[in-house]
RNA sequence: CGCGGGAUGGAGCAGUCCGGUAGCUCGUCAGGCUCAUAACCUGAAGGUCGUUGGUUCAAAUCCAACUCCCGCAACCA
């Protein structure tokens, strides 16, 4: 039996189209899910967008709509976004969807029947930008001498009926939960959750009264469920909560909840809270990613640096894009990328390194072999390549993927690239060709084995150009996962098969540096 | 005293948790090769690791203070 694994990534809130920053959760999602399938695990990977609050409701009001309409427009958007990125999700989510809304309701009677829920007055300073309640003594004073959130947005002096989660009931396992080793990552984010959690918690306002676009509370019909309430629970609805699935049992508690740095409270506070108090598991871990910044700046529709990621997909290849965004940035602290920074990389890592790898080997072998495959006896030196790459590809890289340091892992992974060059120039097999034919086939049928080693573990990160290469090698959809990579006979097999390798056709094509605009970042 | 992130050769970064020859990519310069996607390989130049002080046999790494930069309203991971 294989190990599940479950990974969800957050669900977008889409009152704009989506933008890198959702492009680049995606795909970190992704990388990790087909990682996790190539060790063999059956992998459940969620996505989805987060439709309910009152900040849809406002903008499909502003542009006279219903809340719905605006949200299968917008929902649409990131659908196209993960179709474009080739993510491998098996289920998007829609908050708006009728499971979502029982399992929502579900976990609320479950902690109502904990005695976790009451009704209350709440009466506060509201902040409807932050969605948000703060205390006097929070507020700070604007210009005018008006009262403004800690964020400086306006408040308003709301009272509400609403219903609150004892989350203070809660403080002491939180913590308990947030000093557990590797529940919440990178570490740098877990000192803040604990100081959070150790300067005390108050209880957490969990409904609305003054709007209705989310999730009834059951038995208070004029309430619907705080948005954050009904967000997290999307992680639920997938696996068939409320019913006792076997998706349920297979896959829950999640192995890895990927969400943005900003949204860590949520994840690794309120959510576990909620859980403990339905007597669900919690998550096994929490991971925060930084932020990605165009030439260093946040992008911003004021700053018009707004990049739809499908475009830098059909721009560059989807498999360059996600090869950029997984190699260049360390995952878990911010980034920056630029359209020249993902053209250097690609093409220096992918198309002039592996892929022109792939490109001499393989030409040398239709030229020189007329593509005809044969046993060898290796030497020292083939020996030595064989087990650089081998430990490259199924050692270093997956010990890092395993630790969600993709930039590190591909790092090893390119290292091995490097290597294979080098031998190729040591090896000189066009020197070969006349001094020692013999020695000049071992060399080629080594990089061949060498190149089969290098796509099958870059495979999570550029699926379709890694596959268009084992199939330019003939290696069979069957034995392309990780275990592959311990399999001896695999070559013997290939030979015995008559296999005949054609003319290849560049993987990893050169892209073109786009011109530098300098219109672009804002007076730079 | 609001919170957080950052300051490392020309550019972009890693290394900082668990002190001990400062590493990678791009760029520059020189050489090699000619199989290949004007690609590949080798070598070199270039850094007192923001400042000051402290701990230590030893500090980019630990401690203290300081300076500067960037996020934390809106679109937004």
């Amino acid at each position: 039996m294989s190990d599940p694994y479950y990974i969800t990534t957050a669900i977008s809130y889409p009152n704009g189209k989506p933008h890198i920053g959702h492009a680049y959760e995606a795909i970190a999602g992704d990388v990790i899910a087909r990682f996790q399938r190539l060790q063999g695990r059956e992998v459940r990977f969620q996505t989805g967008t987060d439709e309910h609050g009152l900040k849809m409701a406002r903008k499909a009001e502003e542009q006279g709509r219903t809340a719905r309409d605006l949200a299968d427009e917008m929902a649409g958007y990131f659908q196209e976004m993960c179709g474009a990125l080739n993510i491998s999700h098996d289920r998007f989510i829609r908050t708006v969807e009728d499971d979502h809304h029982r399992a929502s309701q579900a976990i609320w009677q479950a902690m109502e029947a904990k005695g976790d829920l009451y009704l209350d007055r709440y009466e506060g300073w509201y902040s409807v930008r932050d969605e948000a309640y703060y205390d006097e003594s929070e507020l700070i004073e604007g210009e005018g001498g008006e009262k403004l959130s800690p964020q400086e947005t306006p408040v308003e002096w709301t009272v509400e009926e609403s219903w609150f989660f004892r989350l203070s009931k809660y403080q002491e396992p939180l913590l308990e939960l947030l000093k557990t080793d590797g529940f919440l990552r990178p570490a740098s984010r877990r000192n803040e959750m604990i100081a959070f959690v150790e300067g005390g918690l108050r209880d957490l306002s969990v409904s609305r009264t003054s709007f209705d676009w989310g999730v009834k509370v059951p038995g208070s019909d004029d309430h619907v469920m705080y948005v954050w309430v009904d967000a997290l629970t999307n992680y639920l609805t997938g696996l068939g909560y409320p019913e006792q699935t076997e998706d349920l049992a297979k896959f829950w508690p999640a192995n890895l909840h990927l969400i943005g740095k900003d949204i860590v409270r949520f994840h690794s506070i309120y959510w576990p809270a909620f859980l403990m108090s339905a007597d669900l598991p919690v998550p096994q871990q929490v991971f925060g990613h930084g932020f990605l910044l165009n030439r260093g700046q946040k992008e911003s529709k004021s700053l018009g640096n707004v990049t739809d990621p499908s475009e830098l997909a059909d721009k560059f290849g989807v498999d360059p894009l996600r090869y950029f965004l997984m190699r260049e940035v360390a995952f878990g602290q911010d980034g920056s990328y630029s359209t020249e920074a993902i053209v250097t990389r690609a093409n220096a890592e992918l198309a002039n390194s592996f892929g022109n790898l792939a490109q001499r080997t393989l030409s040398m072998i239709v030229k020189n072999m007329d593509g005809v495959l044969e046993k060898f006896e290796t030497d020292g030196v083939d020996d030595a390549l064989r087990t650089t790459v081998l430990d490259a590809c199924k050692t270093e890289l997956p010990t890092e993927f395993e630790k969600l340091s993709f930039s590190t892992g591909i790092e090893a992974w390119i290292r091995a690239v490097y290597a294979c060059n080098q031998y190729v120039d040591e090896q000189a097999p066009w020197t070969l060709k006349k001094t020692d034919p013999e020695r000049m086939k071992i060399v080629l049928q080594t990089l061949f084995m060498t190149l089969r080693d290098l796509a099958i573990a870059i495979q999570p990160v550029v699926p379709e150009r890694a596959a268009s290469l084992l199939d330019q090698l003939a290696i069979p959809t069957d034995e392309r996962d990780y275990a592959a990579l311990n399999d001896s006979d695999w070559y013997i097999r290939l030979v015995d098969s008559g296999f005949t390798v054609e003319k290849p056709t560049a993987v990893f094509p050169r892209l073109e540096m786009p011109e530098v605009d300098n219109a672009e970042g804002e007076g730079a």
